[in-house]
RNA sequence: GGGCGAGUGGUGGAAUGGCAGACACGCUAGCCUUAGGAGCUAGUGCCGCAAGGCGUGCGAGUUCAACUCUCGCCUCGCCCA
């Protein structure tokens, strides 16, 4: 079939009332026109309210907007748009986080290079993300790449230096082999690299850090004042993760102190062994000549591992007994000493008392290697004479999650456990006879900044030989990321900015004498860690933002991006912010008020087995996840490959997938428009779809609806509806019931905007499009109360659908009115209006609808009780039966209860 | 294994404890049209000719009344291990 574009198929051009709906010309003609009246231009000085709207901040891709950044964007600028309407002024700014790995691991790929490549697929950006009419202020656009900016991320960087928060240290490092530089803990998942999926490695390095760790209390206690989905401030905490216990001090045979950490000191008379970690300092000393040979090949071993293999819970454990023994401090009991890999040095103090008989790990551990079990820990169901039998039912009474009372534990015997109270009284004797101490542990670790890659702002320090590190004087920021051509990650890991000598070389700010510059540059979070302080005044050069406006504008009210980010940018930017404070920059201790994730846009995309095609390669064995058998089918590829073997699978767009769905191509076939409408109806705004072009179509045609019915009843439309219309809604009920209708729509529309659920907005707005359709065919010749539909209906559309609602508006004949729907005020409802004065009750017998009856809206219970009882279908139902009970909702139902 | 969230027509989804399925998509029939990827009208949860009955993952419970609240289970998703 021969598909017509749709100029060709409507060839006509008629006058206003008839002309059919051109979006193409009608999207380009007023995003010509916004730009050329600089409407989205935000004021500074004002007496007005303020919102501050803001966008996640994102990496100009090479692949260009999908329809899933769109998800982000369309809602973002309908809730800044509907502001701006309610009289707010209104901040709604866009920049490029245009460092980092993702711009520079792109460039590489297309041997390009980041500095030309970046402005590319910013061009590309921007010109899409107006083509969808997103109403950004783009005189405040910034670029992290840019020497005017990342001055000022260096300048954060030495105020973090200046207050003790930005350390370097020699420490094991996740090392991305692909991408040939360290990776912050954030930035590992499942043992691989975020970018490009390597399996990370542990290197020693040299390495930058922020002190994250110092604000970890803070972290957590302040996202109780904050307006942030559950889901992300428990990905937060759980990502510091804090807890409580002791440290406890042990010594060895001879005297060595071994510091554990523990959560539950109350078990402590149950510690039979002890275990360390491999890489632990004191093993070397520890081990028992006889045992070296053994321990040795451990520890070895342990280091060739990944950090997920030691610690997966179904590996089988693994250890070594290195000899010596430790006393446990509370019953000078003597106990073995091993060193395991499941330790990591990384975690509390890199040592554990392992306590059998109530950690499921060290249970299983000592199981394997014959060590004892000791229960100490009474469980709170177990009978009073329950005795354990190691042989039979470990497990049943002995892991317990929350806390029993003590037994087998000398003076503490007896102790109760509830609520934590046991663990409380332990703590604090620990404390007393020098035992030990109460102690707070975290999971979170220090921030490691440090990137050995080109493309990032360079760290500015100087290591001189004879001050040690400086920091570069503030007067000499930025330090410049010097141009070259060669720019790619060497394996060394070493930054490519190490072969520069013009950079490295220099001189100490201090003695003057011959030093070298750092040369590795900051990971692409510290650029995004205070972006949206820059906002409020993008081009000022003595300071990184104006203090009075960033204490005006923000905290930001409204924060929209991805829930992938849960812990990584939005922690660095709340800790950063927090130092801000602290050094008494701005007056606020957390950046963004109010935090929404959209939800993901899937794509329904083809796929073949891994077999299917090639039958000799071997079979996967295990229960693997299949998706990793699954490999996408091209376009070109689809056709030629058996369709009853093809699985069709809604995965994420991307690139790889050759299933990215561009905006320009929806706008181009339906109109942005279309698109907009079409991703905020679809489904609630935090709820992953799949793609489906069939309801871009339902969305376009009901734009077509509200163009054909607008201008149908222009000639009819009275501006001065206001006077008239409360008359022609008195002697008509079908008018009064569009009126009723309009006002509802506008309090419905407002409400929902307000709640994100701008899929029920669009829908409401769908509604009253049927509703005027239905009143206008039975009613052809009552203008007023359509008059006041058609001009609050294109108002309700504006933020919405704001090309067609400005062309709508500007064909009306109405006197007065703003050139742009965005500068007219957002339409207010009248309650009395929006009243039924008619309802429809439901009847119940014990629950069951029996009738529906239609009575006055302010009847009384006792009325609607008489009105009920007296309905035909009661009577007959009732058949007699006695009454016993009737329950009344007021304007809803009346439930008989018989019995 | 732990934490969080979700299971409603053929599909996306709607519903302050009070009429389940709004609004759409798709489908069916009809109208209009030289044409349809346009538009309009009607229908569309399931069973039943009908009256009526049954229906929100499964099983209990609370209530006059449960998609909604409580408990247990199953499945899926995400995050952490």
């Amino acid at each position: 079939m021969i598909r017509l574009p749709h100029f060709m198929v409507f060839p006509r051009e008629h006058n206003m009332s008839d002309r059919h709906y051109d979006f193409n010309e009608i999207e380009k003609k007023w995003q010509s026109k916004w730009k050329q009246a600089d409407l989205f231009r935000t004021e500074d000085s004002t007496d007005k309210p303020k919102f501050y709207g803001l966008d996640f901040f994102p990496y100009p891709s090479g692949a260009g907007l999908s329809v899933g950044h769109c998800r982000n964007y369309i809602p973002t600028d309908v809730a800044c748009r509907y502001r701006r309407m309610k009289g707010y002024n209104v901040l709604h700014p866009m920049g490029w986080d245009a460092f980092g790995l993702p711009a520079e691991n792109e460039a590489i790929n297309k041997k390009s290079h980041p500095k030309k490549t970046v402005p590319e697929y910013v061009a590309t950006y921007k010109r899409q993300m107006d083509l969808v009419g997103i109403g950004y202020d783009w005189s405040r656009e910034i670029n992290s790449s840019h020497p005017d900016y990342y001055k000022w991320t260096q300048w954060i960087f030495l105020l973090l230096y200046k207050r003790g928060l930005a350390y370097r240290s020699l420490a094991p490092a996740n090392w991305c082999p692909t991408c040939a530089t360290v990776l912050a803990n954030e930035e590992v998942a499942d043992g691989r690299c975020w970018r490009c999926d390597s399996y990370i490695e542990k290197k020693d390095l040299p390495q930058w850090f922020f002190k994250i760790t110092a604000y970890a209390d803070r972290l957590i206690d302040d996202l109780d004042a904050i307006d942030w989905p559950e889901s992300i401030k428990a990905m937060q905490r759980n990502w510091i993760g804090r807890s409580e216990g002791a440290d406890v001090v042990f010594h060895s045979e001879h005297g060595d102190e071994i510091t554990v950490y523990t959560t539950r000191p109350d078990t402590l008379w149950g510690a039979t062994f002890m275990v360390l970690a491999p890489e632990h300092p004191l093993v070397e000393k520890l081990t028992t000549a006889d045992k070296k040979a053994e321990v040795d090949a451990y520890r070895k071993k342990a280091q060739r591992q990944s950090a997920i293999e030691r610690q997966s819970t179904d590996k089988e454990k693994t250890g070594v007994f290195t000899g010596a023994y430790a006393i446990n401090p509370v019953n000078n009991e003597k106990i073995p000493i091993w060193i395991a890999d499941y330790i990591m040095m990384g975690y509390g103090t890199g040592a554990i008392m392992a306590v059998p008989a109530h950690d499921e790990r060290d249970f299983a551990f000592a199981r394997k290697f014959g060590i004892k079990i000791v229960p100490v820990i009474r469980h709170p169901q177990a009978p009073a004479d329950y005795e354990i039998d190691e042989a039979e039912d470990f497990g049943g009474f002995t892991f317990h999650p929350e806390y029993g009372d003590m037994f087998n534990s000398g003076e503490f015997t007896g102790a109760l456990g509830a609520n934590g109270c046991a663990k409380k009284k332990v703590t604090g004797w620990l404390a007393e006879t020098g035992r030990g101490k109460a102690a707070v542990n975290y999971k979170l670790r220090d921030w490691l900044i440090s990137r050995q890659r080109y493309w990032g702002a360079p760290i500015p320090m100087i290591h001189c030989p004879k001050c040690g590190e400086v920091p570069v004087p503030e007067s000499d920021l930025p330090v410049v990321l010097p141009d070259v051509e060669r720019y790619q990650p060497s394996a060394s890991g070493e930054s490519p900015l190490a072969n520069i000598s013009e950079f490295v070389d220099t001189t100490c700010p201090k003695c003057g004498c011959a030093a070298k510059r750092e040369t590795d540059t900051m990971g692409g979070f510290a650029c995004s860690s205070w972006y949206f302080l820059r906002f409020v005044s993008p081009h000022l050069d003595s300071e990184p933002f104006d203090k009075t406006l960033a204490a005006y504008w923000l905290p930001v009210d409204l924060y929209v991006g991805g829930a992938e980010h849960a812990v990584m940018h939005l922690l660095y930017a709340r800790f950063w912010t927090k130092v801000l404070h602290d050094e008494g920059l701005i007056p606020f201790v957390e950046p963004f008020a109010k935090l929404m994730n959209q939800g993901m846009v899937l794509a329904n995309t083809p796929h073949r087995t891994m077999e299917a095609l090639d039958p000799s390669s071997p079979e996967d064995e295990g229960d693997e996840e299949a998706d990793h058998d699954l490999i996408p089918l091209f376009p070109e590829q689809l056709d030629s490959y058996p369709a009853d073997k093809v699985i069709w699978k809604y995965v994420k767009m991307s690139k790889s997938k050759r299933n990215v769905i561009t905006p320009d191509a929806m706008a181009e076939e339906f109109g942005a428009d279309s698109l907009r409408t079409y991703e905020l109806f679809v489904a609630p705004f935090e709820d992953a779809i799949g793609w489906s072009e069939e309801g871009m179509k339902g969305a376009h045609r009901f734009l077509g609806r509200v163009w054909r019915l607008i201008n149908d009843w222009n000639e009819r439309f009275d501006a001065d509806w206001r006077e008239n219309v409360s008359d022609e809604a008195a002697v008509d009920p079908k008018a009064k019931a569009l009126r009723r209708k309009t006002h509802r729509t506008i309090e419905k529309v407002s409400r929902d905007i307000e709640d994100f659920a701008f899929n029920t907005a669009v829908a409401a707005l769908m509604e009253m499009v049927n509703e005027m359709y239905a009143f206008a065919a039975a009613s052809p010749d009552k203008p007023y109360v359509m008059s006041e539909a058609i001009e609050n209906l294109i108002l309700l559309l504006s933020p919405i659908v704001p090309h067609i609602a400005d062309e709508l508006w500007a064909g009306l004949p109405k006197p007065n009115k703003k050139d742009y729907t965005l500068l007219e005020r957002w339409p207010s409802y009248d309650p009395e209006v929006a009243k039924a004065d008619e309802v429809e009750i439901v009847i119940q017998i014990k629950g069951k609808i029996r009738d529906k009856i239609t009575i006055p809206a302010d009847a009384d219970e006792k009325t609607m009780e008489q009105l009920a009882l007296a309905s035909e279908k009661v009577k007959a139902d009732l058949d007699g039966k006695a009454v016993r009970k009737v329950i009344v909702v007021k304007g809803k139902l009346v439930n008989i209860v018989v019995g």
